[in-house]
DNA sequence: TTTATTATAATAGTATTACTATCATATCTT
DNA sequence: AAGATATGATAGTAATACTATTATAATAAA
């Protein structure tokens, strides 16, 4: 993929200051998508982010009023990127079947090297939201949260692919239990191929999990 | 389901003293499920559980060496008792699509009240499971405590089920995909119904979630 | 029954976390 | 050059996830 000018948009209930704005905002959100990455979600703190990019915890909660709402924020921001790769490849394609099946690609595939935007490393993120997104949701907070809009680009980009399959089957009753499937099972095969193999059959190179879930779903829909 | 002897073993890894043997440890089991269900696992702490069964945060950790282990006691338990009811369920049927279609029910119903351990609320437990249990393996150290065998009840479940699938047709290539993603989407379904609604397409009372995955899984494997 | 063993309780302590508050300084705008 | 705003530095707080030590209570062995 080409470098592209893409335009994402985060809604502001997720920060205090917008990141995106300010160069320490974006050294915020780029050096926290390594470190989690890296220490995973637990052992991150802003007080070691801060020291990473020579700036202080103080400063970081002027951006993010905390960790979990940069979690959020990130989460967020990688539906945004897939909300808009998703509207660029099936916009002007009238076959629902080969929309779909490009819907599908998108959300099962590998992460691949991108560069949409300079201080997001998308490969990493993708990886954040294999093994971290949940967390983002599984909170005593959620219902609260979920008012507040937090998860509204997940939920949109649920609602775009049902609508998809929709087109091709309108009396299809489950589409966003479909949809919502495939997404997060896609995730945790990817998490289990690398950590608890037992649980998955996925083999190097061979787009098992692509492949796995487009079929489930066009044989769900028919 | 009848009053019945259960005989659940847990991997001696997952504690440092059998919480099963004394009146302390079945309290600390049965007290922390209570408490991880109203709080969630992030505010629910020792010291707090200490105060709830009159006891001491130091001799808690007698039992469980950290929150984290008894976390995975808690789903390893889960998963033997769901063993046990499948073993017991599935045994002595020779059609193996029946078997499957139990498996199957076991997997994706909504928990129902049962009380083959006296100390072990079963249904609250399966709430834990459905909003905790990715806590346990979406962590920095999940390779070094799969070595350790923390999480071979729930392996052992998904190659169960996965035999059988087999048994129907022993040339489907992805049984143990197919099988963890049931589990897991069904987990997620629930909690989407209760908190994300929009994720998902659950209508009360009717079993959709068991329908929808019971189809699902037979359409994938013919 | 005394003794030895073991389990539990009580207390204290530690490093770290996830923040909040305050104030000084640097930078940018008008 | 003045005012506004962003950032940095420092300090502080309550809570967390433990560890360590010592005392006491309950149980088992001699």
């Amino acid at each position: 993929m080409e470098e592209l000018h893409v335009q994402i948009t985060i809604d502001p209930a997720l920060y205090t200051r917008n990141p995106e704005t300010t160069e320490l905002g974006r050294n915020i959100v780029s050096k926290s998508i390594e470190m989690i990455d890296e220490l995973g979600f637990e052992k991150f703190t802003f007080k070691k982010l801060g020291v990473a990019i020579n700036s202080n915890e103080s400063s970081i909660y002027r951006y993010f009023d905390s960790k979990h709402t940069l979690l959020v924020y990130l989460t967020s921001w990688y539906w945004s990127w897939v909300e808009y790769k998703l509207v660029f490849s099936t916009t002007n394609v009238s076959n629902p079947e080969i929309k779909l099946e490009s819907a599908l690609a998108l959300i099962t595939k590998d992460a691949t090297q991108d560069s949409a935007i300079s201080y997001v490393n998308e490969m990493l993120l993708h990886r954040i939201i294999i093994s971290e997104s949940s967390k983002a949701y599984h909170t005593k907070d959620v219902d609260k949260e979920n008012a507040k809009g937090y998860y509204k680009t997940y939920k949109r980009v649920v609602q775009r692919i049902s609508d998809i399959v929709l087109e091709i089957n309108p009396a299809y009753a489950f589409p966003h239990m479909l949809i919502s499937t495939v997404i997060e099972g896609a995730h945790h095969q990817r998490y289990f191929s690398k950590h608890l193999p037992a649980l998955t059959n996925v083999e190097e190179g061979l787009n098992t999990i692509e492949k796995f879930y487009t079929d489930m779903v066009f044989k769900a829909i028919n």
